[in-house]
RNA sequence: UGAGCUAUGGUGUAACGGUAGCACUACAGAUUUUGGUUCUGUCUGUCUAGGUUCGAAUCCUAGUAGCUCAACCA
């Protein structure tokens, strides 16, 4: 009985619906155009819609909205489908708007046969300027009045193919003054000489959204039709069409769209940023794809996550991209194998160690105790990450400097005795000393030391490219800033590493696994450039909680 | 100058006439062989003005602000 529901409106609804007995189960329906490639967004309402008929009994569909034949592929049907599986849902039927074109086209027969849809002669132009403004009522087209038998002889005839593009339209005759725009006769068909992904050249004229959506969702019996926020104008429409047209009443509900910050989100502005090259494609890691985000190494439990906390409401909202990371982090913690990875290599030589190697074991994940050990070989030439070095440090320091000591992870602590520099003065080697009896796990040298840093042997090490990822935008919202949304990309939003070094262990790095390179960050194997190298994607970075203080940093 | 939608900390979201809560962020501390993780604590909020009520974030009225609508796109 303390349970803690907090559910959404929608859930809300949901919820009264089945306890009033309205619906015994529900179905709802996720409806792409198969036009773009996926992204977050799409990511909130798949969340949404598949969660419903997980808590609630009833199913859910996908269903694309595939009537505009110029703009749609099956490319992206195959992506959608790829995505949807990937984030962990299942449809319960594959649909496709373009299976209903002759149900439809019945529809609108049916419509011109009650006197409430005409066929139109007039062109794009003229429809708009006889269309009014927000501010001022509309005209009626000559052509409204048309005799029923003459509309059906048109249609017939559209459909025929008798007329070239955009010479009619078929539109509904509602009510030029209305105070909602969409009502003012709205377009119900277009005619398009078009190959279309699935029906060929079955057809030349094309139902528009608002004539196959609703009636879609009618046929498969959608009962919560779930939809953005400015869609909304479009419900009276919506069951306007299922009233006249006396079919199933589907139910339209509106909610908010997510937005990110530090990104975009609107398909035609990804869409730019891919033709223009500012990234590498859809899948790019730095796109808010689900595709990019895939290949960027995010889970789909962390996404699932992330739209799960953020929640759905009908306020406009841009979220924190901080706390998509966090979601990201909180999964990979507790999956990540950790590994070491020397970024920018200062090399250690530890003086009084022997020049054999020594095999030590290191745990793959503390956070998992069922995962498993690895072999790290030691020896007396390291790298260390030049950054964990100063000569000069500033206070609160805990990394190497001259005279002080440090833990190597899974090894021994070591003293730093000496610096070797270049003629320029820039720090080439350091030279340490290891405390034999520090071994990690059997330490009975009773010293305490402050830093611990990741490491990796000179002759065993692994050399692969590592990609550094940061936010694709330099501010928040860039498309609320002054001008174009392209004017604030960040430049340095991919830094790449060409040569890292890495532990041996990371040889036998799968696609699809991911690690915690200690100290460093979560990464996974981009999945597309690594064929005979090792090409390592930043997923996301640790959280880095040191600042550092005022001293100047090793130069180099 | 029409119609519609929305206003709760920095961000996102709860509270359904009865103690404004949760998460992220930020900050402080404890633990730590990752300056990670974990744990503890702290800061910051009901758009404004009226009204109804014993009591209002919630209901009413009027403002204000933001968003949406004038594609043969979805």
């Amino acid at each position: 009985m303390s349970e803690e529901k907090h559910l959404n409106f929608i859930e809300e609804i949901v919820e009264e619906d089945l306890e009033s007995g309205k619906y015994k189960s529900i179905v709802t329906r996720f409806p792409p155009e198969p036009n773009g490639y996926l992204h977050m967004g799409h990511a909130t309402s798949i969340c949404l819609n598949f969660g419903l008929t997980k808590k609630f009994p009833g199913y859910t569909n996908l269903r694309f909205d595939d009537t505009n034949p110029v703009t749609e592929d099956t490319e992206y049907v195959d992506s959608i489908k790829e995505d949807i599986k990937w984030l962990g849902f299942e449809w319960q039927n594959e649909h496709y708007a373009s299976d209903y074109f002759d149900e439809l086209y019945e529809y609108a027969v049916k419509l011109i046969n009650k006197g409430l849809a005409y066929v139109d002669d007039s062109t794009s132009e003229e429809i708009a300027s006889l269309k009014g403004t927000p501010t001022e009522p509309g005209k009626n087209s000559k052509y409204r009045d048309r005799s029923i038998a003459e509309n059906l002889d048109l249609f017939q005839r559209m459909k025929a193919g008798e007329f070239p593009d955009g010479s009619k339209t078929l539109r509904a005759r509602i009510d030029m003054a209305h105070p909602n725009m969409l009502m003012r006769d709205p377009v119900l068909y277009r005619i398009k000489h078009a190959h279309h992904h699935r029906t060929g050249d079955k057809w030349c004229i094309y139902p528009m959204y608002d004539f196959a959506h609703g009636q879609s969702d009618s046929i498969e019996k959608v009962t919560h039709s779930i939809c953005t926020l400015e869609f909304v104008p479009h419900r009276e429409l919506y069951n306007w069409l299922i009233e006249k047209l006396e079919i199933y009443p589907s139910h339209q509900y509106e909610f908010a769209r997510r937005n990110l910050t530090y990104t975009v989100m609107s398909k035609r502005k990804l869409l730019q940023l891919v033709n223009e090259k500012h990234v590498d494609g859809w899948d790019d890691p730095r796109m808010p794809t689900i595709s990019g985000m895939r290949r960027r190494g995010y889970t789909p439990e962390a996404i699932r996550d992330f739209c799960d906390r953020v929640g759905i409401a009908k306020r406009e909202n841009v979220s924190d991209v901080g706390l998509l990371e966090f979601c990201v982090r909180e999964h990979l913690n507790k999956i990540a194998l950790r590994r070491m990875v020397v970024f920018d290599p200062l090399k250690v030589i530890i003086t009084n160690f022997a020049e054999e190697t020594q095999w030590l074991e290191g745990e793959d994940n503390p956070e998992d105790e069922n995962s498993g050990t690895r072999k790290i070989p030691f020896g007396k030439e390291l790298y260390i990450e030049r950054e964990d070095f100063m000569e000069n440090p500033p206070k609160k320091y805990f990394r190497l400097f001259p005279g002080g000591m440090v833990r190597l992870k899974y090894a021994y602590i070591i003293r730093c005795d000496e610096v070797v520099k270049d003629d320029s003065g820039n720090v080439t080697e350091v030279h340490c000393t290891y405390i034999p009896e520090s071994r990690s796990g059997h330490d009975t040298s009773g010293i305490n030391v402050k830093g611990t840093l990741h490491w990796v042997e000179v002759k065993n090490a692994v050399t692969a490219e590592v990609r550094l990822y940061d936010r694709l935008f330099k501010v928040e919202d860039p498309s609320s800033e002054e001008g174009d949304f392209k004017e604030y990309i960040n430049d340095n939003s991919l830094h790449t590493v060409a040569t890292a070094f890495a532990e041996p262990a990371l040889k036998n790095a799968r696609i699809n696994e991911r690690y915690q390179f200690l100290r460093k960050g979560y990464f996974t194997l981009d999945n597309k450039d690594t064929y005979s190298r090792l090409v390592f994607n930043r997923t996301v970075s640790l959280k880095d909680s040191w600042k550092p203080g005022q001293a100047t940093p090793l130069k180099g």
